[in-house]
This record gives structure tokens, sequence and C-alpha cells, in this order.
DNA sequence: CTGTTAGCGCGTTCAC
DNA sequence: GTGAACGCGCTAACAG
């Protein structure tokens, strides 16, 4: 039989509110009855039940992370970073996994709220209205992570995805590269990557911007495209729209006996471990994908505890490490 | 206002205990009778309150994941093979990360405990009595997941490390090496790495295995380590107890200017997608990441549901994948 | 087949 | 400073 609080109370001749105030620190308790309350859980070995707490109090101390698979490196280090604040500010996360279907996300959002989750962190390839009519819906406070909204409906974290294509095309125009490609995944498949090719698009001004998609961007399958429009286009400089597509085009490049970065220059994405276990080590735009969860998850916690919030939709800065493949 | 089962009850003009029963499937009730609470449901939008349902059934539907860090490669992928086979038998997972610091681990069984988790997967380096010890208090079934527990007193599911070790040694030598090394972490840093440690010396014979250290086996250290040894010993093969070290010890061979394989053939432990996405892609014993996760959560509801279970302790087959680098 | 009645373990008034 | 009593939303007997 698991021991409750009324054991307790019993045990330290006090009353069930009592034992409440100690473990919660509600109000004030004489310090003799407090120490007595102490020993009794202690002699015990007394856990407070969350389940009940969470029925009487309605608050879960739960946060539901919704991500599309924690399998990928970059989601995985972002839900690193959630876990971390979330431990500090004593939440705990249930994680499920979405797989960037919208039907299943919307379905998600439902079973947090029967979860009683007290907030949700969010991300997704392309955020649509039946999803915002989900958290709506839920009542859920929501943090997007990574995730773009155009329109800023939803507190969010994120870097500024556009500048960041701008910056990378502008990197390898100060090298001197004439035909530059873009090698990003499906258009609509994440409108992150859009608005990166975007802003990729705005730097240039006369010059074409080569666009070379690659379905969802898998390296086994990235590879033999990219090396295909190689074959046919003579380029120098190729942006990519994350590590792997990085290292697809790498060794695209090689594999028809060029050489990065004497011939073609490469800059990616993201900066996940596999940027510096590679040779060439790659040049990126370094995204703080710790931070996007880190960020987020404290994000949450002041909207959940009525802390100000001087901005709903937090910018953080992406920077450029210049190393061996440009 | 939340709406309740009352709610429903009113609306469909029945008595709680029926909404109960066609929600849960628990009885029979009439088709017509039913229907009517299905619409009522449906047209108030009503969500039943888990933490209501965990309080009165003592099940919460709940698996907590104890594992050293998600945001490595091979946790990632397991946490997704646990947390597909948990949609599947509805149940939810909270994670949480330990860093395989035993008294976190200690204390996070604790946490799971008050959150009333229907089950524990776990994952950890070093397995002490100190968490049996935790688990036993708690009262929770436990399944250990990819973890050494050589008594066998917790279920689990394993490759047979020793074994494993094995066969990579083997496998050099069947490819003629003769000065082989085992690269890995420092002794009592992972039980599974000393494992195989144990089995790839059991395969030596008169001949002496080489073992280089390399802390914790980041990638980063690993590499000057590994190049440093291989300045002083001629070795011709290497197997390496991860992915990441396996990648170090090609790097390090290339950085002094020998070749891989001609000079020196490596095969590595893990086979994450790491080791196909470089140059030469890895020949790697292969575990089965994902199936650590999926298999361990269906052997959970197993333990959950009382099923008949033939065997606690699963060992999962390894492979050998040949490639490129031996 | 359906309704009534107890709890589940805890937080939270409101008195004292 | 402390205790008694109620309710959170639901499941699970037990009747009928």
């Amino acid at each position: 039989m698991p021991v409750t609080i009324y054991d307790v109370a019993r045990e330290a001749k006090v009353s069930m509110a009592t034992v409440s105030r100690v473990i919660n620190g509600t109000a004030v308790v004489k310090d003799e009855t407090k120490k007595r309350v102490q020993d009794a859980i202690a002699r015990l070995g007394y856990r407070p039940n969350a389940v009940a707490r969470g029925l009487a109090s309605k608050r879960t101390r739960t946060i539901g992370v919704i991500v599309p698979d924690v399998s990928a490196a970059f989601v995985a280090e972002m839900v690193r970073g959630i876990e971390d604040i979330a431990t500090m500010y004593d939440y705990h996360i249930i994680l499920v996994n979405s797989d960037a279907q919208v039907d299943r996300e919307v379905s998600l959002v439902g079973t947090m709220w029967e979860k009683q989750v007290d907030g949700i962190i969010y991300m997704t390839n392309v955020l649509s209205q039946k999803e915002i009519d989900a958290f709506e819906e839920a009542q859920i406070p929501v943090v997007l992570c990574a995730t773009e909204d155009p329109e800023r409906r939803i507190p969010s974290v994120n870097i500024d995805n556009y500048r960041a294509g701008r910056d990378a095309v502008n990197f390898l125009l100060e090298k001197e590269c004439k035909e530059i490609a873009f090698v990003t995944t499906e258009e609509g498949e994440s409108v992150v990557a859009d608005r990166r090719l975007q802003g990729a698009q705005s730097r240039m001004r006369d010059q074409e911007l080569h666009v070379i998609r690659t379905g969802q961007g898998r390296y086994e399958v990235a590879l033999g495209i990219i090396r295909e429009y190689l074959e046919k286009h003579p380029l120098d400089g190729v942006v990519a729209a994350s590590d792997e597509l990085g290292l697809a085009t790498i060794h695209a490049v090689q594999d028809i006996g060029r050489h990065v970065p004497g011939d073609v220059k490469v800059i990616a994405f993201d900066n996940t471990r596999l940027a510096t276990m590679i040779r060439p080590e790659m040049t990126v735009i370094a995204q703080p994908m710790y931070d996007f969860g880190a960020v987020s998850m404290r994000l949450l916690t002041k909207l959940l505890q009525d802390e100000p919030v001087d901005n709903y939709s937090v910018t953080l800065l992406h920077n450029i490490l210049e190393r061996k493949s440009t």
C-alpha cells in the first residue's frame, strides 16, 4: 500500500493540511511541527502523488513537446535544451513525434490537452491554420520553436532565416563565387528552408541563383542529384540548407573529380557535430540549436507564471563559422 | 470552464457511468444511447481528463524514459523506437536526461515514482546497486535498454557485447591484420564498452591487443590521442567502440599520411547514419538502435498487461556490414 | 443494459 | 498556527 499524505499526518500527529503546507511551503508552520512532519515523511518514505496533485491544483508541471522526429540531430539537440531548462524550473516533458504530418500534429495537440499539460513547445516544418485552431481549442500556452510563423500569431523562438540565407550567399559572393547554387528540399517541405532560399535569392542581383531540389534532403538521395547537377553546371559556390546536404555536396564535388574548396566552395546550415567531424571541416551558418530549445522553454515558463515578457517572438542570432570548405 | 463527464451525461440524458462506459468500452451499451452519448461528446467538444483518470484508475499510461543524453545520435534513435511503440500501445513517454550521473539517476527514478508512471525504460553506462534499489523502492516495472546488467536481475534488451567485440576482432584477423588496436573510452566509463573489449581480447591468442583509451570517447579529443598512438605503433587494424571513434581513427590515420583501408583497416561499432555519410564508408558492427527502443517498449507493455513473457532478457542480433574501411 | 455511490490523493478554503 | 471539510474529474464496484 502506497503511503499517502494521511499516513504522514497521522504519523506526525497533525492534520493533512499541515503536511501539505510544509511540503509546498504554502503557509507558515511552527518550526517544531514542521520538523515532526519532515521526520515522518522521511520515516515513511513518503512521495507526494503528482497525479492527485495535478487534479487538485489543475497544474501538472508537465510540458508537451511536439517535434517532427527526435532522431534528427538538430531536433535531439533542441530537445536536450528544452529538457535542461524544464528540469531547472521543475517541469517534465512528454515527448511525441509527429513526422510533420498535419493530421497527426493536430491529434497530438488533442492528446496533450487530455494529458493536461501546462504548456506546449511545438516544432514543425509547415505551420497550418489547422494547428493554430487546435492550439486555440485546447487553450494551452504554446511556444513555437525553430518554426516559421510569418504572421507571428504565436510566441516563438527562431533565427532570422531570410537574413541567414542572404548572409550565406553574401559570404560566397565575397569569396568571388560566380555560379552559386542553393541546395535544399522540395518547395513547401519546410517553410524555414523556403525562407532561407528567399533570403539567398534577394542577395543575387543580375546573376541567377541555381536551385537544387533534393526531395526530403536526405544524404543518400541528395548525393546523386547534386552530382548530376554538377556535371551539367559549372558551379563554384554552394549554400546547403543543412549539414547533411552540405556533406552530400562536398562528396558530390569530390566524386566528379573536383575539389572543395578549390573548385567549389561550400557553406551549410546548422552546425551539428557533423560539420566538424568531416574533412574538409565545413564552413557553416551556425544555428543555436540547443538555445532554441532552452530559450523556448524559458519563454514558456514566463508565460505560465505570468512573468512579464518583453518579446513574444524571440529572434536568436545566427553566425558564420568559417572553416575549410570555403 | 472545461467540460466534464457530467456535462456530457446531462447533455445525453444518461448517467456519467454510462458515458464512461462508451468512452472506455468497459461494458456493453445499447446502440441508441451510445450514439446519444457520442453526439453529446462531439457537440460539447469533450475530452476526458487523463489526470483524473489516472488518479481513479491508478494507471497513467505514461512511461518514464531515463537516458544519459538524448542529443547522442545513438540514444535519440532509440528514443524514437520507444516512442513509436509507446504510441502504438497508447502510452506516452516522459523523457529525462541523467548525464549518466548516479545521484541524478536515482533521483529521477524517484520523480518518476511521484509522476506515477506505469513503467520505466532505463539506459545507463554503468548500472549500480543504488539504482537497483531505487527501482525496488519505487515498485515500478523497469526494462533496461542497451545497458549491461551482468547478473540479469532486471528485464532487459541488449546485444551480446562480448560476442560482438570478439566478432570485430575476428573480422580483422581474417583480413590478415597483425597489429590490432581497440579504441575505446576510459575503463569503467561504460560497461558495454568494457564488455566488448573483453570479447575482443578473448579472440586474440598469442598476439597482444593494443588498447587506446580516449576519455569520454569524443571525436575531438580522441583524434589527437589516436594520432599520437599511431605514430608510435605500427597498427594495421582498429576496432572502434563507436562510429565517432571510428571516424576519429580514420582521420588520425589519414593525418599521419597513411591510408584506410590500405594501411589500416577500421571497423567500428553502432552504425549510426554517420557511418555511411563519410569517406571511406565505414565497416561496422551494426547495432539495432531503433529496435533496442522498440523491443524494450514492447517488452514493457507485456509486463504491464501481464502478457506471457518468454524471455526477460532479450538479446538482439548484431551484424557486420562490410563497407570501404576494411 | 443503466444508475448510484464511493473513493483515488491532494490543494484549498474557512473556521478556530 | 492548525484542523475539518469539500471538491478536482474520473473509474469501479454494486445494485437494480
